[in-house]
DNA sequence: TTGAAAGCGCTAACAG
DNA sequence: CTGTTAGCGCTTTCAA
């Protein structure tokens, strides 16, 4: 009892590399050959694996490949959260990479939780990625020594500001915050305010917050308030402080939000209230999603390159063994929307 | 020269089984016990042995576990796309699950193209998975084979109309068509219209219009004209294909349409060009994304259960084993909207 | 250009 | 309760 198919049909089981050297009548290690490629086989040797390859329906066992080589085709990706369209588009741009080369993204949520985030990463190394993205650059402390462990290639998307584990793909918030500060302050606006959402749990909204303020401050127009939510930014509790914010500071005449959900609700609370935008009231978001190009009057936005980021840290991971660790600063702009 | 780290340090090097059972003066098949909390351990042995692990900062290669298993705790996730709103929900959902259980997804991406799908799947079974999520029930001839030979359990979303393979979660899209088309016509609207786009490569909205448009004939009033949109869904294609839609049939009074992302579309055009909504033109989507709650005029759509999808995908994974297969139909509802 | 041997790290099966 | 043995399926030497 030869623990595979034998004469008696147990299962449809999976035929291995052993199944197909027996039908094509040559050794494992050619088939093994045959199947990934490798130089100097002759074109009959191919031929017959092939066949009989084919006619088993055989399928490589990447298991059994990674054990023997000690890395494997997955790449583990380790993300916040799903629910908003940032960090969709991120996977969408690391998966448009990856696919190309035959990888895979295993996925890890940290909900924005450190401890969570540990537990995920640690549970992804133990598959022998052949590298790791990481979200942001603030981990815990065993993290690192981890993947050092591994001695895989990292990259942390989203932030550039700080010290990066390997190579770092992002953009620099304090300078997108320090724009927008720059640009409201440019259009007239005098008495702004700040919308920000979910407790500012994603600690990159604060650091941009917290610049926002200093440069208006510098600006000599300081931030008249800030309203930071304990819910998750959705446009309808942009909609909801934003109504807030005006009751509470009826002087304020113009908001920078934490993000598009929010400005979006912002934008439709002043169209329903008939407050005039961007006279009245002036509205920047962040991120500059599609919808907002769409809305009757456009958002107007800090545009980040958010799937070209999941794009360029699969590159950079996949570089990484030539060009060593970098930091690659991607560039945002205010979009020409009309509501700032 | 054993490979591992011997006295010279070459690396820092990975701890296996190994080494734990050798700082813990113990086998390696106790490590490998107590590391997966095997019942009849002392609670000598599993000190002596955390505390080795610990001091070696061990972690466990799954790699070398699933070959030995044959199964792993990864699911394959093969999703169409993650660049609307609807996949990243599902796959949300799916991770809730998951995560819960110490499993992880691997994802794999088809662009609804049917032979990349077909490859995705090919690499993503290589890896024995524990089980397989698709979307859609229809596939290339040889996937149901290959999933047979691993004898894991499937799971297909989104539709529950036609043959899965194994279980099935999702809606039924023509249940919800017909009952776009009775409120449409039931509010009294009579001259409907239909807006869809990217050619209908999701083949689910095209079994949504056709069962719309069969439904409106029932009903006496059929459909005045469909505009399908080579583009990609987008707000912005919703707005300019409402434009065109209403220029070429001016009498429409309604419009159904493939999604959200559409419809919003459509009601910006309509606010920005001073349209009576929902009087001179009724606007219904399809999905009821939390945008649409917000807008100034909330809009009308079918609320469909993404996240809720994602789990019940996945716990229908898990408890294949003793519940079998299943179809699962998930309730789709009419927002409560003032669009139609 | 092809093959034989050995072993990646882990765990099921069987002792003891 | 703990240990010994064998082997999962593949691929890296090394040899022919």
């Amino acid at each position: 009892m030869s623990g595979r198919s034998d004469i008696k049909g147990d299962k449809p089981a999976r035929s291995t590399l052993r199944d197909v050297a027996l039908l094509a009548g040559v050794s494992e290690i050619s088939v093994s050959r045959v199947m990934r490629d490798a130089p100097n086989i002759s074109d009959k040797l191919r031929d017959k694996v092939m066949a009989a390859a084919n006619s088993l329906s055989y399928t490589p066992n990447r298991v059994a490949g990674a054990l023997k080589n000690q890395s494997s085709n997955l790449v583990a990706v380790v993300l916040p959260s799903m629910s908003n369209e940032v960090f969709p588009s991120v996977l969408d741009g690391i998966e448009s990479i990856l696919n190309d080369q035959g990888l895979h993204a295993v996925l890890g949520l940290s909900e924005y939780d450190r401890d969570r985030e540990l537990k995920v990463i640690r549970e992804l190394l133990s598959w022998s990625p052949m590298g790791i993205i990481l979200t942001g650059l603030h981990h815990l402390d065993p993290i690192p020594g981890m993947i050092a462990q591994l001695d895989i290639p990292v990259v942390q998307i989203m932030d550039i500001e700080g010290a990066p584990i390997g190579s770092a793909v992002g953009i620099s918030h304090s300078a997108a915050a320090i724009a927008a500060a720059d640009y409201l302050h440019g259009r007239g606006y005098r008495k702004i305010g700040y919308i920000g959402a979910w407790s500012e749990k994603p600690q990159r909204s604060k650091a941009r917050r917290r610049a926002f303020e200093a440069r208006l401050q510098a600006l000599g127009c300081p931030l008249v308030a800030s309203l930071i939510s304990e819910d998750r930014s959705s446009a309808m509790v942009g909609a909801q402080t934003t109504a807030a914010l005006r009751q509470q500071h009826p002087e304020i005449d113009c908001i920078f939000y934490a993000n598009d959900d929010l400005a979006l609700g912002g934008l439709f609370h002043a169209l329903a209230a008939g407050i005039d935008v961007p006279g009245e009231l002036g509205l920047l978001g962040f991120n500059g999603i599609d919808i907002g190009k769409a809305t009757p009057i456009p958002l107007s936005s800090i545009e980040t390159p958010r799937f070209e980021m999941g794009r360029e840290a699969a590159r950079l991971l996949l570089s990484s063994r030539e060009s060593g660790n970098v930091i690659k600063d991607l560039s945002f702009k205010i979009s020409d929307g009309k509501t700032a």
